[in-house]
DNA sequence: GGCAACCGTCAGTCTAGGCTTACGGTTAGC
DNA sequence: GCTAACCGTAAGCCTAGACTGACGGTTGCC
């Protein structure tokens, strides 16, 4: 959670969700250098978000999908968790019923 | 996305999915103030991640289950994407065969 | 009215971390 | 071997923002 709270980390995961993507690529597309970039690649990379691999010279990263499905597994859960809530309260402070 | 970043954001949006708290006793099971629970209630509120209502003397909050529903949303796209992605990735680069 | 409980806001401090510049390492092509 | 392209890392700067202490406003109770 911590690593997709920066903006600029959010934009470049955005980018990752379409397909495997360069370094220099993505710096060319964002307002920041591209050891900014590389810097922001190697914490989505340490939280367990994107995966790397070297292609030549070049080094491209791309989301693991897996990581997703447990951020989505996360907020189903408290999905139902607040929805269950919400009505508890609901029930207890009835303004107008 | 920004607001859920921060650490104590989320240990206090954590505790908001499981009812409605009020704010003192927030801060009494967190390391940090009041007034810096009051504070990060503020941005989790301009989010639209919580609501609050006022209950006597106390000011109670907690989770808005459509907000959750929205980032639910968000990442189930993602996956979707993603995996999809992921495939065709792997096809283009088959290391064994 | 007076007191206590609960809270939001302001001013100020201080640190985490985002950014850039500079550097060195690796790979492809000749 | 030489050059160019691409990238990761280190050092340093600097701003956003997390936190605290102090204050005032509101509500409930006697």
């Amino acid at each position: 959670m911590t690593a997709l709270g920066d903006p600029t980390r959010q934009a470049i995961f955005e980018r990752l969700v379409e397909g495997p993507r360069p370094v220099g690529e993505l710096a060319g597309e964002l307002p920041v250098s591209r050891p900014a970039v590389s810097q922001h690649l190697k914490v989505l990379k340490d939280a367990g978000l994107v995966v790397d691999r070297k292609v030549g010279t070049r080094r491209l990263y791309q989301v693991d999908p897996q990581a997703v499905a447990e951020l989505r597994a996360y907020f189903d859960a408290f999905w139902d968790q607040s929805l269950a809530a919400f009505r508890d309260a609901a029930e207890k402070e009835p303004q107008d019923g």
